[in-house]
RNA sequence: GCCGAAGUAGCUCAGUUGGCCAGAGCAGCCGCCUUGUAAGCGGCAGGUCAGGGGUUCGAAUCCCCUCUUCGGCUCCA
């Protein structure tokens, strides 16, 4: 006999050889059937693997959080790579895990498929689904495992197998359903029956181990759940995202377009602009508060340059370059080598340092043509950039400082959790030993007191760095702001000080964004609000709507002062109705819609309506400002 | 860059197996209506069917090339 824990403490005692199956058939039917997996000791086993004594165990269903979905993916993944098997009886078998959203799995197939061919793998699945067929585990040795698959002419297999073997790996498990048989590390469901509901969602190629000398595979992506209420829900969940895609809402919302004529690069439209500026000059007062001198750096700089900086060995090919007089330039991929050029403009002391140069400089980096995608991935963007010239005593306090701004000016587009990052010393690595321990711990030092994960090794060659991130309201997390030392650049443009005792000494360069990219915050903000923007940085904060032609003078007069007291306002006096135009102004996200007629005139006020139909009633044209200003302030969002 | 899909008016889309002057709604422009909290009515204009080359008596439709867009190419059995 031995003897489980299950969570709620109690002890069960059951058979030498029970399995986690028996073990819930022993606590109920019911829970026998609603059973998915085994948590052993925190670890999620299939259920019918053999359980250990002593050990802490529950019974994982769909009740018990999301534990349940990677295991159930999995299962699924193998039942989708045995009916793309029934129908492609050569296909040769990639990878196939779970991920985030779903699962996918990875063919090498004989010919092209598309979501035409959905429709056939999707009944072969039911079909295994429907016959409830068990997820047999066996072990083989590596030996044995590259001979199966090798007979069977499973090339990728027998690669992974090998590279299992390399890593040190003496046996792996395999898994069987019907005559399908995966490597797998498992854990599955006891049987294909427990999938409850699964979408088959696209198809893309990928590379075999994502290296691109590789064989291009065909990717099916689907996605599971226990029923088809929450993959319902999912699916409305994508489509809200959809609904909310950037590049549509930046159309409609007439915020910026792109042309064939600059594929990657963004034009940004009045309206656009109006929130890019308002931005700018929220990062400015802050740069002002906290000490920085902006500056504005040469697009074009001499390739000379560039091969000094390290770009040109590193960089090049995301680099553009062009001929002036013979003499070859390049267009600036980032911004640090100009700012050390300022700070090389005349013999430094000291007493300047801490420098900080801030500059929004907008930079041009060649991506590949694939991977363009609306403002998040462009050839063009505006950084929020800043450069930091201290010692390396002065790290902590500079780094504090960032912290800070970070913090303050995340919360005022709403974005109350930041999540910090620090990553340490890669394997290549410029500098010397004791520059990284005390910049490692300077940044570690500074990060006191706050919530932050280590990624080891993940640091850029020229020094430590730290990474935020921020989640918006549908639950994507966007990496935004970094800050990172560099021992590097300053050697490699011998940037040099006059320290108190007449001697020169080498500045650190501390490198810092907060939003990185002004083009892809505002795409992030645009579908973290779905384009109802907080009304500082509303492109029209208000628009007044006079009933009928013989209120278009009143109207000019609320509208003007409005302006006057330093509000967006426009006037939509259209000879449409005024349902038509209310019905614009809600489409284009104006906060206020501000309704005059005969009543308003009439006691010089007018009538109030929230972009999402609230009914604020009328309001004196004396109190308009302060009262939506007012309105701001209590909805969390500060202005400048 | 690579794999797959797509490109018809500013936007969203029709356009049967190649065959009369390529259509609609919205947006735009011009009138009429003078309007009270999400679409008033009528008219007009707008397209080298992404671009180029080919097949054909005939091409938006079939073939080739180029460009652009979209989904992917990290999540390691």
């Amino acid at each position: 006999m031995i003897t489980v824990t299950l969570p709620d403490g109690t002890a069960l005692q059951l058979a030498d050889d029970a399995t986690g199956l028996d073990a819930a058939t022993a606590i109920g039917p019911g829970l026998a059937k609603a059973a998915l997996a085994a948590k052993v000791n925190g670890e999620i086993r299939d259920l019918a693997r053999v359980l250990p004594d002593k050990a802490a165990l529950e019974i994982v269903t769909q009740k018990s959080g999301d534990d349940y979905l990677y295991v159930l993916r999995h299962t699924a993944a193998h039942v989708l790579a045995e009916a793309v098997e029934s129908l492609f009886p050569d296909a040769k078998f990639g990878f196939g895990p779970p991920i985030d959203d779903g699962f996918y799995y990875d063919f090498e197939l004989s010919r092209p498929l598309s979501e035409e061919d959905f429709p056939a793998i999707e009944s072969a699945m039911r079909t295994i689904i429907k016959a409830r067929v068990g997820m047999d585990r066996s072990v083989l040795s590596i030996d044995e495992a590259r001979a199966f698959f090798a007979a069977r002419d499973q090339g990728y297999k027998v690669d992974q197998v090998e590279f299992l073997g390399d890593r040190g790996e003496t046996h792996v498990s395999l898994y069987q359903q019907n005559d399908f048989v995966d490597l797998c590390q498992g854990p599955h469901l006891h049987d294909t029956g427990r999938i409850g509901a699964f979408k088959l969602l696209s198809v893309a190629g990928a590379y075999w181990r994502g290296e691109n000398t590789n064989t291009m595979l065909t990717r099916l992506y689907a996605t599971a759940f226990a029923n088809q209420a929450d993959l319902d829900a999912y699916l409305a969940r994508v489509e809200l995202a959809k609904a909310r895609d950037h590049r549509r809402l930046g159309r409609d919302l007439e915020l910026f377009h792109f042309d064939d004529a600059g594929p990657g690069f963004p034009f940004f439209l009045p309206k656009g602009m109006v929130i890019v500026n308002q931005i700018q000059t929220a990062l400015r007062g802050e740069l002002e508060r906290l000490g920085y001198q902006e500056i504005r750096t040469p697009m074009i700089l001499s390739e000379d340059l560039w091969k000094s900086s390290g770009h040109w060995d590193h960089y090049r090919e995301n680099m553009y370059f062009t001929q002036v007089d013979e003499q070859g330039f390049a267009v600036k991929p980032m911004n640090c080598p100009g700012a050390a050029l300022v700070f090389r403009s005349r013999r430094r002391s000291y007493r300047e340092l801490p420098l900080r140069l801030a500059e929004f400089g907008h930079v041009h980096r060649h991506e590949l043509s694939g991977v363009l995608h609306g403002l998040f991935r462009v050839r063009s963007f505006t950084q929020d950039d800043a450069h930091i010239f201290c010692r390396l005593d002065q790290i902590h306090d500079e780094v504090r400082s960032v912290l800070d701004f970070i913090d303050r000016f995340y919360a005022r587009f709403g974005f109350d959790q930041v999540q910090t990052k620090l990553s340490t010393r890669p394997e290549k690595a410029a500098g010397t030993d004791e520059m990284w321990e005390r910049a490692e711990a300077a940044l570690a030092q500074a990060l006191e007191g706050r919530e932050y994960e280590i990624k080891e090794g993940d640091g850029a060659f020229y020094g430590p760095k730290i990474d935020f991130q921020v989640t918006d309201s549908m639950g994507r997390s966007w990496q935004l702001g970094t800050c990172q030392l560099d021992f590097s650049m300053p050697e490699a443009f011998d940037l040099r000080y006059v320290s108190e005792s007449d001697a020169d000494e080498r500045p650190v360069m501390i490198h810092r964004a907060i939003l990185g990219s002004i083009e892809r915050f505002l795409g992030i903000l645009i579908e973290d609000t779905g384009g109802d923007f907080p009304f500082w940085l509303s492109p029209e904060q208000a628009r007044v709507l006079p009933v009928s032609d013989r209120h278009r003078d009143y109207a000019h007069t609320v509208r003007d002062r409005l302006r006057a007291e330093g509000l967006r306002v426009d006037c939509d006096e259209r000879t449409e109705s005024i349902g038509r135009r209310i019905r614009d102004g809600e489409l284009h996200k104006v906060p206020y819609l501000l309704i005059v007629g005969d009543r308003e005139v009439e006691g010089q006020a007018a009538s109030v309506r929230g972009r999402h139909g609230e009914e604020i009633g009328a309001i004196p044209t004396a109190e308009i400002a302060e009262t939506l200003l007012g309105r701001d302030a209590q909805h969390g969002a500060s202005t400048n």
